[in-house]
DNA sequence: CTTAGTGTACTATTACGTTAATACAATATT
DNA sequence: AATATTGTATTAACGTAATAGTACACTAAG
């Protein structure tokens, strides 16, 4: 039933969910999201959690918020294409980082990678 | 001055870094892990923290604790080896995953990654 | 036997995430 | 003007993570 993580704050799982659905134009920019209302009966949470998400992707810079109107992905399109970026490189560096503790070599990464990516294609 | 993130458990992080010494070697099978007190004192945390963790990697099999004289990575070999894949497994299937969410092609996931890793050879 | 070091258990306290219910402020619609 | 919808603020309650302090049980070494 449940698809969050016990071992992260929801408000947090929320913010990187809609994060990727915005570096991947999955939303748009100007776009307007739910309610906070409509998104805690979406997600099966409280709207105050919801607001929480909400204020952290405002202080991100890639939500703004219009008092009485709604929630809306920034219009500044420049801002989204160097979130994506920085979202790319936050990925990267990490699971890199990652691999390397666990003592796999560049090749055994990349080979790995490319084991399971075959599957997507 | 910590190395913690704030967004994810202490104990929990800490099953992570051992958990990764132990795949990569860096802790051999069978050896003595230091007391909860003294790696309390070592990470600057509560030794009820610790024992937090050493709960967590007996639950996975990968610790075992003998009452007075200590807690030791496991003997058995099998299972520090499969553990090694399973790590490897979960970390580049988060990864993919992810990525994929993001919009980025098989491409670009292998491209951005090479370019990374070129750093570090 | 005594002692030191170990894991373990217990209680209390603080902080934070989450839910819940309510109310208020700003905007658009009628 | 009235109403509905929006974001926002407030308060209370609960559970869990983490700290702190204490005590107990087991083991090895003196």
């Amino acid at each position: 039933m449940e698809e969050f993580n016990a071992s992260k704050p929801i408000y947090l799982q929320l913010a990187d969910r809609i994060n990727r659905q915005i570096v991947s134009k999955e939303l748009k920019a100007g776009e307007k999201l739910p309610s906070v209302r409509e998104m805690g009966v979406k997600y099966n949470v409280n709207p105050n959690t919801i607001q929480r998400t909400y204020s952290e992707l405002e202080r991100e810079g890639i939500l703004e918020t219009k008092r009485g109107q709604g929630t809306f992905v920034t219009e500044q399109e420049d801002r989204l294409v160097q979130q994506r970026e920085i979202l790319k490189n936050e990925q990267i560096l990490s699971f890199i980082q990652v691999m390397k503790e666990m003592g796999f070599s560049s090749h055994e990464i990349i080979s790995g990678l490319q084991d399971h990516l075959s599957k997507f294609d």
